[in-house]
DNA sequence: AAGTGGTCTAGACCACAGC
DNA sequence: CTGTGGTCTAGACCACTTG
């Protein structure tokens, strides 16, 4: 059936059949592909090859292999937006979401504490050595799936002041708030996107190299005294910030 | 060496025990590691499972596969940043990077042109039939490697008469503004991260599933009638979107 | 028990880069 | 030419889910 006169690894020609017959509509959201074996017999290649084949396709995010069941045609859960007012320190909101309920189980849990690498981000945003830096991770979970992984970096001396808080409120402005007695406002935030790391990856429960939207910057006191730098990476996939220009 | 006592496969657990002499430091930034077949031997284990374990490594960006030559690991190339200015229509401009030589290779080039798919996002965002819509896919490149890959929607009729001037500017706001008579301003814009598919990595130039960074909105004409959708599917190792709160 | 995907092996051949 | 990674096969065993 296939074959490889050329460049196109067989792999990559199955994929994108299985592609196309995807988007033919022949197999529509939801429904099952056949198994490995069945195709590995149709298409007269090896069982590797075909999972080679869903492989790319499953990183694509296009099916969804369920083990012991079969592999499906992904269905795309709509992402959670998030409103941001590019004017004010004023807390996101959730868009569609139902609010976070204090009753439920933490939102944002602590996973550890440790010192600051040489010649990271952080330490060039605030314009501090390493050495006066700490950094605090957490696991943001609002529903009770992980949904973002959170690294915070701000004076050493403040880490074990502010830990209470944080493990209370589970927001870091609001910890940093009681602490100082003063408001914490943006200083800068940025987007990017990432893939999922090794220690990341089992955190969120995505496979290694899933796409994490990246949102990172520097909070600041009202009169613009750097406090800490923070580095959100968060299941793109699942969520978006909207960012509204019009009133 | 490796074995497998309990659920951990072995692909994983080499996988790990690499990335942990990676970040010891025994292999810096841009050094070469042991060839497929030393480790296989090294610990053991058939070359595939190395190579298995070299995926997720390759996956999670920390090492770096070149073909005929060996793995590496990777040096992070820093990120142009793109300072975004929330509060008006002007042009983002990339900070570091030198500004577009007007001689240079066409910064953004139009691939095709196609229908509007039914029930899609762009349907909804500009609240019209998807018969009345057209859509124009590109491709960015900058510096003559494809950054980015960008698909808009609007009015069916506008597309013919935009297209040329498209080419020339190499900007839709640009080439609207030339047919309308009239500045397009921002309606909404939203960042979010997503898999490259099978059709957008060849583009880009980039493996299946690698991480991009979405940013998609409306642009409308300034009484606020939409325009156009688009959706920017960027690299987003490459590039960030950098907001400053404070002036 | 039967069927699915997940892991692992042994061995082979190929394409690519550099000497 | 040699060594590297890339592809492919045949076959085996395992873990998981469902009936």
């Amino acid at each position: 059936m296939l074959q490889r006169h050329g460049t196109v690894p067989l792999y990559l020609q199955l994929a994108q059949r299985l592609q196309r017959r995807i988007d033919a509509g022949e197999f529509g959201a939801g429904a099952a592909l056949p198994s490995e074996s069945e195709l590995a017999a149709h298409y007269s290649v090896n069982r590797l090859t075909v999972r080679q084949a869903m492989g790319e396709l499953d990183r694509a995010g296009t099916i969804e292999i369920r083990r012991g069941i079969g592999t499906f045609v992904r269905t795309r859960v709509p992402q959670v937006s998030v409103h941001v007012n590019p004017r004010s320190q004023a807390v996101d909101v959730p868009d569609g979401a139902p609010p976070p309920d204090p009753r439920a189980a933490r939102v944002e849990r602590v996973l550890g504490t440790a010192p600051a690498d040489e010649g990271g981000e952080a330490v060039r945003a605030l314009a501090r050595p390493a050495a006066e830096l700490g950094r605090i991770d957490t696991l943001v979970a609002p529903d009770g799936r992980p949904l973002a992984v959170c690294s915070y970096w701000l004076a050493a001396a403040l880490v074990p002041e502010v830990l209470p808080a944080l493990e209370a409120t589970a927001n870091l402005a609001a910890a940093l708030h009681q602490v100082l007695g003063h408001p914490v406002e943006y200083d800068w935030r940025a987007f990017s996107a990432t893939a999922a790391d090794l220690t990341d990856a089992p955190l969120l429960g995505v496979p290694t190299g899933h796409p994490l939207l990246v949102r990172e910057g520097v909070s600041c006191t009202p009169d613009g005294t750097p406090l800490y730098f923070v580095r959100r990476r968060i299941r793109g996939d699942a969520l978006r910030f909207v960012l509204h220009y019009r009133d």
